[in-house]
DNA sequence: TCTGGGGTCCTAGGACCC
DNA sequence: TCTGGGGTCCTAGGACCC
């Protein structure tokens, strides 16, 4: 167990990544937008100051006249996962071990013969060199104060990036200031809860009786206090979990009503989860189709629908397929406006390593097939070979309509230079 | 008209089994 | 008064995270 723990993360990661690649983005406020162009989930410090708050929903503030300098971006999660690569490879060359938490952030042991404050701006500007963003680093003798520090990094300027919360009295000090619900693991209800018994600040959350945190707020709040009391308790985790399921899950962007359409759309998103699946040589044997109504129409029941089934493990496209269209229609009902609908895919196992007892395919003969099928994919875009049931004018897809290209993992979008 | 997608973990109750 | 104990699976909900 390393005994300093740090945080570094990209600062708007995905509007820095976006940045890399457009020099008209430089200076300028830009904002990335989630997946259907539905809200903000990124934002430079520029779109900040103009008020856009995390979430905002694009069509709510897009006609803004204070917000005409504003370049807005779909979400392009290809260029992002490259970038997110590049940042953990400057670090794995200069740091012992480097845990990716997610996209943009990564624990790092900070377990090195030398002065942390002039070794963290050293990786800051490597990152910054190398792989063109710009980060923070906060660091610690727990993973939960490192990420509280990589927090007061990023919102106070005057740290040049860096924040140390590896004193106890420096710690006691900032923890009087902090609301408990700046900490990580700690959200709104549960700042509610807390706020109910009179704890406000992060210090009124350590001085309070652990077992009446851990009665309250289960393991899960024990553990968070533990580690901002400097205990430990979530080490560095350097084997790659193996996920318990993954999912494929959109918003139509327009209401469904017909069969035919939901039919289609949930071909689609069994395939591509059985895509993601395949690409991480896993098998299912637990799929799960959900669909549901807006949850935001006035005067319309919210209406959910789900289904699970067990079934034998598969990663074939066409067995998921058949599985998930068999489920949503016996869900389905006439007569509702549907506004999402998803393919979960859970209990995954190693691919090609359970016995078949009743296997509808051969399973090398299914195997091949799909690597062919994943080949031609992936050489000439995502979506040139699919089953047919997904569907060919997909009315019921969502928008992108502001996508960047896909620089650094399509050639055919790589960036060109013109010569005036 | 219009509000993301993809994860994790914990708890609790009911069915069922030995 | 008191009515077993322990295990799995399933579903649903809550809460959190990025």
């Amino acid at each position: 167990m390393p005994a300093t723990y740090g945080l570094i993360d990209g600062n708007s990661f995905y509007c820095s990544a976006e940045r890399v690649f457009d020099p008209a983005l430089h200076r300028v406020p830009v904002v990335v937008l989630s997946n259907n162009d539905g809200c903000a989930i990124a934002r430079t410090p520029e779109a900040k100051a103009l008020g856009i708050r995390m979430g905002d929903p694009w069509h709510l503030v897009r006609g803004r006249a204070e917000l005409r300098p504003v370049r807005w971006r779909s979400s392009n999660y290809a260029l992002y996962g490259d970038m997110s690569r590049r940042v953990y490879q400057v670090l794995a060359e200069r740091v012992p071990r480097v845990e990716p938490y997610s996209i943009d952030e990564m624990f790092l042991d900070l377990d090195v013969p030398r002065d942390l404050a002039s070794f963290c701006a050293g990786l800051r500007a490597a990152v910054l060199r190398i792989a063109k963003v710009p980060t923070c680093v906060g660091w610690g003798p727990t993973k939960t104060i490192a990420k509280l520090a990589n927090g007061l990094a990023k919102d106070h300027a005057e740290l040049g990036g860096l924040c140390d919360l590896t004193d106890p009295a420096e710690r006691a000090a900032w923890y009087q200031r902090l609301p408990v619900g700046e900490v990580w693991g700690i959200g709104s209800r549960t700042q509610e809860k807390l706020a109910r018994l009179g704890v406000a600040s992060i210090a009124d959350f350590i001085d309070a009786d652990p077992r009446a945190m851990r009665d309250l707020l289960t393991v899960v709040g024990g553990r968070v206090q533990a580690e901002l009391r400097g205990t430990s308790c979530l080490p560095l985790q350097m084997m790659v979990a193996t996920r318990k399921g993954l999912a494929c899950t959109r918003s139509f962007g327009r209401p469904v009503t017909r069969w035919s359409e939901m039919r289609e759309a949930v071909a689609a998103y069994a395939h591509r989860a059985a895509e993601k699946l395949r690409a991480e040589e896993l098998e299912a044997c637990h799929p799960a189709v959900f669909m549901h109504t807006d949850p935001h129409a006035k005067g319309e029941r919210y209406q959910h629908l789900q289904h699970a089934a067990r079934i034998e493990p598969t990663g074939d496209s066409r067995d998921l397929i058949a599985e998930a269209v068999r489920m949503a229609e016996g869900l389905w009902r006439d007569g509702l406006r549907y506004a999402k609908a998803g393919v979960v895919l859970n209990d995954l196992v190693p691919a090609g390593q359970q016995a078949r007892l009743f296997a509808t395919r051969e399973p090398r003969a299914s195997a091949r097939t799909m690597a062919v099928m994943d080949a031609i994919n992936r050489q000439h875009g995502a979506g040139t070979l699919r089953p047919a049931a997904t569907g060919i004018a997909r009315s019921w897809s969502t928008r992108r309509a502001m996508l960047s290209p896909r620089y650094t993992t399509h050639i055919s979008e790589i960036m060109q230079a013109t010569a005036l």
